[in-house]
DNA sequence: CAACCACGAAAAATCGATTTACTCACATCG
DNA sequence: CGATGTGAGTAAATCGATTTTTCGTGGTTG
């Protein structure tokens, strides 16, 4: 192994080059695993990298290329359990195919979105990952099609005509939580969502209504939409349980809705399922150990993040054809925080 | 504003020094901002900044110095809200600088750990935020060292004879635990963790236990530890239970415990705070909506980070002396998962 | 008026790789 | 026997900046 002490320069391929008493060029073929090098030489080489502990500048490297490689991975945040664990599985991913991953948060804001790609495209990535705060049409989409930039979008999107898309199948898995609940006997339910997230949150709300509706046409669906933000849901939802509404289940189209709802629960002293059912869409840790345990549609992290990956790389790699827009199944978990229509007792509001 | 055609090259500071009729290194001095340039130069220079939409390579730019403007985070994981929310305020810390973060998650494995840090030596970064699996003594610091490596280290730590160290001031924090514990009249109480993180762990063990004891010296500790990872841990505090024991609160020092505490709890039946209490370290936004509240030590992500990174880029400066131990107060959140010792039922297990 | 200095800018070296173009030696072929 | 080909290797160009060195021009000064 290396004797190496600390505080030194590191060796360049030149200095590999002189100890192996050869050019630089060559110790660059070897490296790159070129075949015509006469065997003495290229062990000669080796033994110099071995000696000097010597390792690829991987900066200096990627001058020479047009794409550098690096992955840029644009999440709009990272504190969920949902995007940590793509993060991770990005960042493995990119990390096998010898490519480093950049990741950078939106923290729920187009504005730095954009800011973040420039300066993604200022690095020559060679490819972004783009989890976008809104959906396919924002202004970040558009500046990556504005300078020929590769990418995927994946999560908040459906389909777009320049990009990969990769995102959970939201109608389906929505339709599936319709039946489950319409089966339970629940005639009367809430959904809360996000307005800002229109398509996405547009499949899941339609994908619910639409099964609902089919299996009893006069379920009655209230919604109760926020547009951008989190807080204002919290007033809303506040409201619409003030006028004296009492559904008997909610479905909440993401996860802070089921934050929302459960601590507008709480403020109301309502425990589910007894008073009212609750499910929402993205599951997390803590959800199958609180008492109830919350019923939770599962995206299937794993799954987007490799197709997201696969057709980046094919598009690195130079593939061509029309944008593929593929969904990813979900699995819904129907735990003890939904129960059948009749236990929830009007109550005194 | 440029109008520029995708596809197309990006154009280089030498396409600017022509555009301008000047040289190159008259282009980078403008963009460095030195005044020892004609102003009527600089102007043109500025123009044909404007016209060409240019913009700094920053790889080529950092491939003169020494280190990069590049500065790499190692977390242990980043499903957790914790790390999440440290990723993002370093990241937000490393911008501000005009650095670049670059993200990796070890996985929870001390190899990983030590590869990670091999790629970013290879990237020449500036600086390390290390948050290592273990603690300070592990194979990571020590590869640090060994290469010279400017780092501060951050979470499992305590103090390093080599490396800033920035964590939660978990002593403290447990020591506030046990006050509100015993003063509720917990007399019997269990802690869990993880013993593989000795240090940390030892110190939340030890504050709370040093001021449990001083209050009520025949107060009953009991200790359940884990040593590597958290499915056995299960299994311990299953057979703790199993065994008959019965405090009447409960003490996790990490996350995942209090995870597994809860789930435990499920499993018999249990309810806080009427059968058990329970305190976590580690707060979690879901905590405050479940019912009940589950009571939580909060550590100081922002403070943590902030400090962090303060203390890197002063090591990065050339800032010289002896390493610094930092410990930030928590602040401990009683919610109602605790209760009166009193409310605690001995039941049939 | 010659020597000197200051200023601004250009030319050239540098960072650490990769890649192209070229050289040399030796073998093969018409 | 001269021409062509091929294997192995090297010098030099290149990527896109920064930094050091050099140069020319004017203005000051002894």
């Amino acid at each position: 192994m290396a004797h190496r002490q600390a505080q030194q320069r590191r060796p360049s391929i030149h200095d590999v080059a002189s100890r192996a008493g050869v050019s630089a060029a060559t110790v660059s073929k070897v490296m790159a695993g070129v075949t015509t090098v006469k065997p003495e030489n290229a062990q000669r080489v080796l033994d110099a990298v071995e000696l000097l502990g010597y390792r690829i500048d991987p900066l200096a490297s990627d001058m020479r290329r047009a794409k550098r490689r690096i992955i840029g991975a644009i999440m709009p945040e990272f504190e969920s359990e949902f995007f940590g664990q793509m993060i991770t599985q990005l960042e493995s991913l990119a990390e096998q195919r010898g490519y480093t991953l950049v990741a950078a948060s939106s923290r729920e804001s187009e504005a730095r979105e954009k800011e973040i790609l420039s300066r993604m495209h200022d690095w020559r990535v060679a490819g972004v990952v783009l989890a976008p705060v809104r959906n396919e049409h924002g202004p970040a989409a558009a500046f990556m099609k504005a300078n020929g930039m590769t990418g995927v979008l994946i999560d908040r999107v459906l389909s777009d005509d320049a990009f990969d898309t990769v995102s959970a199948d939201s109608a389906s898995a929505s339709a599936e939580v319709a039946r489950e609940l319409i089966g339970k006997g629940h005639r009367h339910i809430l959904v809360v969502g996000l307005g800002e997230q229109a398509a996405t949150m547009r499949a899941r709300l339609e994908g619910f209504r639409a099964t609902a509706r089919a299996l009893v046409p006069d379920v009655r669906i209230d919604v109760v939409l926020a547009e951008t933000d989190v807080e204002p849901l919290r007033a809303q939802l506040r409201d619409y349980f003030a006028k004296g509404e009492r559904p008997t289940a909610v479905y909440s189209l993401f996860l802070k809705g089921t934050l929302v709802a459960l601590s507008e629960f709480r403020r109301r002293g309502w425990h589910c399922p007894n008073d009212i059912s609750l499910v929402g869409f993205d599951d997390a840790e803590w959800m199958q150990v609180t008492w109830p345990a919350i019923a939770a549609v599962v995206q299937p992290v794993r799954q987007i993040a490799g197709h997201a990956m696969e057709a980046l790389f094919a598009r690195i790699g130079g593939g061509e054809g029309p944008p593929i827009a593929r969904l990813e199944p979900c699995k819904v978990l129907m735990r003890e925080s939904v129960g059948s229509a009749s236990l929830s007792q009007p109550k005194p509001t």
